[in-house]
DNA sequence: AATCTTTATTAGGCTTGTCTAACTTTTTTC
DNA sequence: GAAAAAAGTTAGACAAGCCTAATAAAGATT
């Protein structure tokens, strides 16, 4: 049983670094409560300074995941809402699964907040489908 | 339900970044396939050339986890190996659960060796407790 | 033992993501 | 509508981790 370390490949299955998917979710859940997202706010919930979420934004804008123009609040397209909704989804099925094996509602969060980015979305998959087996039992 | 997205916390249960737990990782299974450590290996298995070898061992040195004397092979010390053993036992409970639901081989090797560096203790603790009952039905 | 080869280290650069301090734009308030 | 306040941006720095190219040390070979 050699081999146990893994290897780094490069990461072909995620269009955004972690830092980066972190933005698009915050500014999803300020579009559905507010219609669209202030720079000050985003800093605010991600705890970041305010030159981060300009430079995050910029990067954001031309991967094409916001319409952002200076001084004026971000929308997500259509790929970026795309991406939040599968950022949701990945969450949601993790905070259920972590829930239901008993880890305490605060470890979970940060928890599915962190796996959230970093599996594959088979993993995911296969977890939503335990999930509804062990559920219907 | 607002608030879902995740504010960063400064990482308090950590000792180490991911990057340097993957050197640690692989040190231990080069301690346990043949006494010590070449750097060399080192590089080739986690996929970096040696300049970010010396640099890491030169932290782990530093943080006390790992004898290291440049131009000789490492050891890591009894602090480095428990945190080896830390993450043995983490990614083989990651391990058993993602291949019990069903998660492709290779797949599940890879997310549990992200997982492996992200998750609280309690949580790794809840799943092996519930893998245990989920194998004694 | 002197050279050649392999292995490791240093020096310097790049990227991502963060920060502070200074400046600019927008909004509010009187 | 002008001045003050708030919000956003730019400039420049820093840390972690990686890289390449050049250098130094160890180990082999004859």
């Amino acid at each position: 049983m050699s081999e146990r370390a893994c290897k780094k490949g490069p990461q072909t299955h995620f269009e955004l670094s972690k830092a980066l998917e972190m933005y698009v979710k915050v500014i999803h859940d300020l579009e559905v409560a507010e219609g669209s997202a202030a720079a000050s706010i985003v800093a605010e919930r991600l705890g970041v300074k305010a030159p981060s979420v300009t430079a995050a934004l910029r990067k954001l804008d031309a991967l094409g995941m916001v319409e952002y123009k200076p001084y004026q609040e971000v929308n997500l397209t259509d790929k970026g809402r795309e991406v939040a909704e599968k950022l949701d989804w990945r969450h949601e099925t993790l905070m259920n699964f972590l829930l239901m094996i008993g880890v305490d509602e605060e470890v979970a969060k940060t928890d599915a907040c962190e796996i959230e980015h970093v599996v594959h979305r088979e993993t995911i998959e296969k977890l939503a489908r335990y999930l509804k087996k062990a559920r219907e039992k």
